[in-house]
RNA sequence: GGGGAUGUAGCUCAGUUGGCUAGAGCGCUUGACUGGCAGUCAAGAGGUCGUGGGUUCGAGUCCCAUCUUCUCCA
């Protein structure tokens, strides 16, 4: 049940007689679009699979940017959805002034609507308005709309005319504001499809703050209550890499409404927290910490900024997208832990707490993302594991502030230290601020954003590109994946362009009108294989990739003739290989489900010609006996001989129907590709053997951890076996021989080992009783000179042995000078000196002095402390002379 | 992808410019005291110092390579 606190005093501007639920609110948004022809859409992944220059999609269109860009079709020119959204970095917006304010936030919703060349402004303006004036019924008189003014820049583009006058129909003029480009002109980045656009604001503030300043004077203002609710986009331009502009061949509409300020004005509060989408959560985490929201402004921030984050990291976990160091995963760490920091902070909880609000996200957004509910254990595990990580991490940094804070010289705290503190031990800065504060301590605010700004500009540098315009052979042309079915094809090239790094320096990218090459997806690698000339000239293909769902090849030069015919030819060997992998990942997925449990889902594989990676979800570590019999079952089916069974183009509907694993985190699309190889189907769009019987064998190399309920297994096939089986194989060899062929080779390394310990043990017995028994000789040739028991002389001793002899003499004797020479073969010679410690404090002897000089007799040097030293050197014949001159050293 | 840190006894860690025969606390084993437990005392076991090279008379310590884990930036 949704509880919203309507009836108590002290809850935050809550009047309202009546509201719509946020559920009702999305459902209409979707249905009215509905009846005017869209097709509803479910939200794609938040996390971006084909796109280099998108870590998370950070806006409604970016799902659907391949159709803008030309690269394919949707089924409908009409779509509506409501799509997930993740902004945390950027010009839209930064992750660390979410919760300051009450209209900001790292996940939300975008309504919208869509249309791919088919209808235009008239449209989507009028559209608009009437579901905001009619099914919404919000008043007219507090909508306000703006249009692009033009600009008298590089573009020179003209004022939205058509627009204006639109909206003159519907709004009254003095509710139209123009605006300028920051405002009213979208660009999806600095290449690409672009366009004015109109938004739409309101105005939510009470009647006397409206008396006092009109609404008009506060749009596009960053007023908290009179906000753009919607955005639509008009796309008709396309930016080039030289930032000139041209029109697009269709043009398409984009629009953008932002759920949660929908709902806080239709809910009448003047906070998005406030509506029914973040009060269940903030009720919990009142609950959870006894903080009252509304009572403390600091505390207030920290409700909010756990509230809006907990959605963030759930929905990420559940699109696939685990926390980690690096990439996108890091984003989600770096989330989280914002939350655990103000928590930490404000609220004071010093122990995990944030996953107990993944119960109330799922109960109430469970219905519109199942993908919520579906995963609650796991995502729950995850983020308490994440919090209790870092709850580790800042334990640790406040001890190493507090040593910090107590050696400090002066009471400014130096940049590279706080810098250090948090680069490499990852204790938050603002941490440390406050605590510096609380013990009277200031922190060198410019130094620390001098390091940290090193640091910006040296990965900037290892990560520097430039990416020049497509260069078109063929307009419009379209491109054919055809490595299903075969591995070489004769292809034209219809694009390419140069990518000049750092890392890699120039690498051309082509596309062809078909191609046989795999693109990196689903885990698998892309192709490698060369493509010839009808001259026979042969390029290499290093890689392939998949860019915004066009196949992008990679190699180091160009043809010479670009519009020649060429040969596409995959590496054959590789593709086997990889292959054989990538099916095994399947029966491996299938035996997994059958011995653990069907709670077993994928989480994520990797594979390539080498080896295979397949990461699931799994609540402890899976025993070695579970892993020999999910071995054993994947090596059964493959002795099976199962055939692949393919249907390319299936409605997803249908696959499922079909029993084929529904994955969460994957991007809707109108028909897949279903693999099946005996019980095991499956989704995919990899390439796979004809035959189970084709990988031979599979073998688990490891299993481990990679985060709170996913393991990791990795394994091999194919040659890798064969290739693992004859390594062992020769090294097992190796070992009998050296065994005399001893039957039984374990037992045979093991009796040899537990003698080799016995014998150790003899040996230095033995050691010792030499030592013992020298020492007994020994002590009767000390002479005694000048007070000073003096010895030198050579001894059958290892370096060991001498060290062990000269303690055990110093425990027994006072005033020790001792001198040892020994020869360990005719090339090495080793003096060693030992003086009792009285000695060297009262006379200043000085052992390292000693066979630093003695050692010149033996051609060597060396060194110690004061009390025992040693040398080495290459001449034993020098022994006696040094031997001899020992006594030198005593007076 | 780039930078920083980290790896020493079963666990948590110390080990200062290379050289005080690799240490501490907890845990473990045995024994003693106490009627038993808790506890105290005593003795003891336990370490390829991540791995592989190198420099040096001598490397846990310095250099190179590589792996693990953590962390920051992109």
């Amino acid at each position: 049940m949704l509880y919203l606190k309507i009836n108590e005093p002290n809850s935050f501007n809550l009047k309202p007689s009546f509201f719509m639920k946020s559920q009702e609110i999305r459902a209409q948004f979707l249905d009215f679009f509905k009846e005017k022809a869209h097709t509803i859409v479910p939200s794609a992944p938040m996390v971006t699979k084909d796109d280099p220059t998108l870590l998370f999609v950070n806006s409604g269109m970016a799902p659907f940017k391949e159709f803008f860009l030309g690269n394919g079709k949707p089924k409908s020119n009409r779509l509506t959805d409501s799509q997930k959204c993740l902004r945390v970095s950027g010009k839209h917006n930064d992750l660390e002034e979410v919760g300051y304010d009450t209209y900001h936030h790292t996940l939300f919703e975008m309504l919208g609507n869509w249309s791919f060349g088919d209808y235009f402004k008239k449209e989507a303006i009028s559209w608009a308005w009437e579901l905001l004036t009619e099914v919404y019924k919000i008043d007219k008189d507090i909508l306000y709309v703006s249009v692009f003014e033009g600009s008298d820049d590089a573009d020179k583009l003209p004022l939205d005319q058509e627009a204006y006058d639109l909206w003159k129909e519907l709004i009254p003029e003095d509710q139209i504001v123009t605006g300028n480009k920051k405002d009213n002109f979208w660009e999806m980045g600095e290449q690409g499809p672009c366009g004015p656009c109109s938004e739409i604001h309101v105005d939510l503030r009470s009647e006397e703050e409206k008396a006092k300043t009109p609404g008009i004077d506060l749009v596009n203002m960053d007023h908290p209550h009179v906000v753009e609710i919607w955005n639509l986009v008009f796309m008709q331009y396309n930016r080039k890499a030289n930032g000139s502009l041209e029109n697009l061949p269709h043009k398409h509409i984009d629009t953008g409404m932002g759920f949660e300020r929908l709902c806080m004005a239709l809910q009448g509060v003047k906070s998005n927290y406030d509506t029914d989408v973040f009060q269940p959560i903030i009720n919990r985490i009142e609950k959870i910490t006894d903080a009252t929201y509304g009572a403390n402004e600091q505390q207030d921030i920290a409700i909010r900024v756990i509230a809006d984050h907990v959605r963030a990291v759930a929905f990420s976990i559940a699109d696939g997208q685990l926390p980690s160091n690096t990439g996108a995963g890091y984003v989600i760490r770096r989330i989280l832990r914002r939350a655990v920091r103000y928590g930490f902070t404000f609220l004071n909880k010093k122990d995990p707490f944030i996953y107990q609000l993944v119960a109330v996200l799922s109960e109430q957004m469970g219905a519109a993302f199942p993908e919520i509910s579906g995963q609650k254990q796991l995502i729950e595990n995850v983020i308490r594991e994440e919090e209790k990580s870092f709850l580790r991490a800042l334990d640790q940094g406040l001890i190493l502030l507090d040593k910090i804070i107590e050696t400090a010289d002066s009471k400014e705290i130096s940049g590279d230290k706080v810098f250090e503190l948090y680069d490499t031990f990852g204790f938050p800065v603002d941490l440390t601020a406050l605590i510096l504060s609380e013990k009277g301590f200031t922190l060198d605010e410019k130094g620390f954003k001098d390091e940290l700004q090193k640091q910006k500009n040296r990965s900037k540098a290892a990560s520097e590109m430039s990416t020049e315009d497509w260069t078109i052979l063929v307009k419009e042309a379209t491109e054919e994946f055809i490595g299903y079915d075969t591995l070489s094809a004769d292809v034209k090239l219809t694009r390419y362009r140069k990518v000049v790094s750092k890392k890699e320096g120039e690498i051309f990218q082509l596309v062809f009108d078909a191609t046989p090459f795999y693109p990196e997806g689903g885990g698998q690698v892309g192709d490698k294989g060369s493509f010839v000339d009808p001259q026979g000239n042969l390029i290499a293909i290093l890689d392939t990739k998949k860019e915004n769902n066009v196949i992008i090849h990679f190699t180091k030069k160009l043809p010479k003739k670009v519009n020649d015919t060429f040969k596409a030819i995959v590496n054959e060997k590789l593709r086997e290989q990889t292959a054989c992998n990538h099916t095994a990942t399947h029966l491996l997925h299938e035996a997994l489900r059958e011995v653990l449990g069907v709670h077993v889902a994928q989480k994520g594989s990797a594979v390539n010609a080498n080896s295979l990676r397949f990461d699931f979800s799994h609540f402890s570590k899976v025993t070695a006996e579970e892993l020999s019999t999910v071995e054993a079952y994947v090596n059964a089916k493959i002795a099976l001989k199962l055939p692949l069974e393919e249907s390319r183009n299936v409605s997803m509907e249908k696959a499922i129907e079909d029993g084929a694993m529904a994955l969460f985190g994957e991007k809707y699309g109108d028909t897949v590709r279903a693999i099946k190889f005996g019980n095991s189907i499956e989704l995919c769009g990899g390439t796979h053997v004809k035959n189970t019987g084709d990988i031979w064998h599979f073998k688990i190399r490891s299993e481990g951890a990679v985060a709170a309920g996913i393991r990791r297994i990795e394994a091999i096939t194919n040659e890798a076996v064969k290739g693992f089986y004859d390594d062992n194989n020769r090294t097992l060899f190796q070992i009998k021989e050296l065994l005399n062929n001893a039957k039984a080779p374990v037992k045979a390394v093991q009796k040899l080992q537990d003698e080799n310990t016995a014998l150790q043990k003899q040996v230095e017995q033995l050691l010792r009783d030499k030592a013992k028994n020298l020492s007994g000789e020994i002590k009767n040739q000390l002479q005694e000179i000048n007070g000073v028991q003096f010895l030198a002389i050579k001894v059958d001793l290892d370096a060991n042995g001498i060290k062990t002899l000269a303690f055990d003499m110093g425990k027994t004797h006072q005033n020790l000078f001792l001198v040892f020479a020994t020869a360990p073969s005719s090339e090495k010679a080793m003096l060693t000196c030992y003086i009792s410690k009285e000695l060297v404090n009262e006379r200043g002897y000085d052992a390292g002095k000693v066979v630093r000089e003695l050692g010149k007799f033996i051609h060597g040097g060396g060194g110690g402390q004061n009390f025992f030293a040693t040398a080495g050197g290459k001449n034993p014949g020098g022994i006696p002379q040094a031997l001899e001159n020992a006594k030198e050293y005593l007076s």
